[in-house]
DNA sequence: ACAAAAAGTGCGGCTTCCGCAAATTTACGG
DNA sequence: CCGTAAATTTGCGGAAGCCGCACTTTTTGT
């Protein structure tokens, strides 16, 4: 045994690659045949491992196919902490998750982006997989929550400010994606987040 | 064969009860012995069905659980709805929010609402029902939304603001019920709440 | 290179969830 | 009241999903 702060480890690495390759297999094979028509076997074919081993990363079709939403997410947290300090929270936060966004686009720019959207378009549309994504939304919350009470010197625990913006933001984030993706002429995404996100720190004023 | 608006119709009628009383015992022995440890058959055996007919209403048993909060979180929509329509957006939503509140603690006075407290508690504590939960806040705040829409004259499927508003607000209740929920040395809700949703009205100020 | 720890795999079993068809109950018109 | 149509409940059967446990393989640190 020893120390457990070794920092990327090549067994970590592998992990992930495990993990994300089983999510990126399940959202294939559910975009391509259907949720119901995709077996866990299906899955872990795809990815090169045994059927028991899926069920070692996640607990459910679901849960695989979400998790790469809930990986995007999380990194809205990681941008805001990046933020100067100085810089006024809202703005923080909305530059935070335009940032994502556009490493986002700029990380699988070759052709996983359109899968990426058509993943989201699955998932809003599969009942099933709703709750998962809402899940994935909460869990990415809680993380926004730390790092905006980290940045305001407030507490978690005790305040309701750091989860009540992180919670308004969420919500936001979440409308102006879902109206983007329902967006029938299609719109950017950018503005429809700005707005809202804008709206929110300006009291919802009533249009 | 004849119209179909037929009322409550006894039927339906006989269908709720069953609905509610597969609900409440699903909770019911949840809160008991553990989640883990009650079966469908448990369930339908408690609300004297057969098991198959369980999943005539729910098709889990987190659904059944859930479905109690869900009823309840509904009744915020139609809550508003009744408000006048002088009465200023914010304000409106507030009275609304805690009029069911109170309209929920005097339905159950006796006893049930010390189980309704225990249920919630199982469900924020309970990973696997946390997504039901989830789910349903959000159809609570679909029907939220659409309430709003008509209340401003918005359009649900056009404009960003009614599904804005139904979020935050839905966001800064859950918030303000969860902080309740783990306050230590016990606090009224309403203040909360009532925090919460000004705090949002003013565009969540830095405290 | 070796021993310990961690991850992957196989097996077995218990539940859940759902489609289908028969039985039972309810609704409505005469 | 009675009979027929519709809706609901129920039983059966089966496909998956999910998970604990024990065994094998791989990685880690000395």
């Amino acid at each position: 045994m020893s120390r457990e702060a070794e920092r990327p480890g090549l067994r970590e690495r592998k992990k992930q690659e495990t993990r994300i390759a089983l999510s990126w297999a399940a959202i294939r094979l559910a975009v391509e045949r259907g949720l119901e028509n995709v077996r866990v076997e299906d899955i872990a074919a795809e990815a090169r491992v045994a059927p028991r081993t899926f069920n070692n990363y996640f607990s459910s079709k679901g849960e695989a196919i979400a998790a790469r939403h809930l990986d995007r997410a999380r990194l809205i947290a990681q941008e805001l902490r990046r933020r100067p300090a100085s810089e006024p929270l809202w703005e923080a936060i909305k530059t935070a998750v335009l940032t994502q966004l556009a490493m986002g686009e700029e990380y699988d720019a070759r052709q996983p982006d359109q899968q990426w959207q058509t993943g989201i378009q699955l998932m809003v549309s599969e009942p099933s997989l709703q709750g998962e994504m809402l899940k994935a939304n909460a869990i990415a919350e809680e993380e926004l929550a730390a790092a905006i009470a980290e940045r305001t010197g407030t507490d978690v625990a005790r305040d309701l400010y750091p989860r009540l913006v992180a919670g308004a933001a969420g919500a936001a984030i979440r409308v102006a994606m879902d109206q983007w993706l329902r967006a029938d002429p299609p719109v950017p995404v950018r503005p429809l987040i700005e707005d809202a996100l804008d709206r929110l720190a300006a009291g919802l004023p009533e249009p």
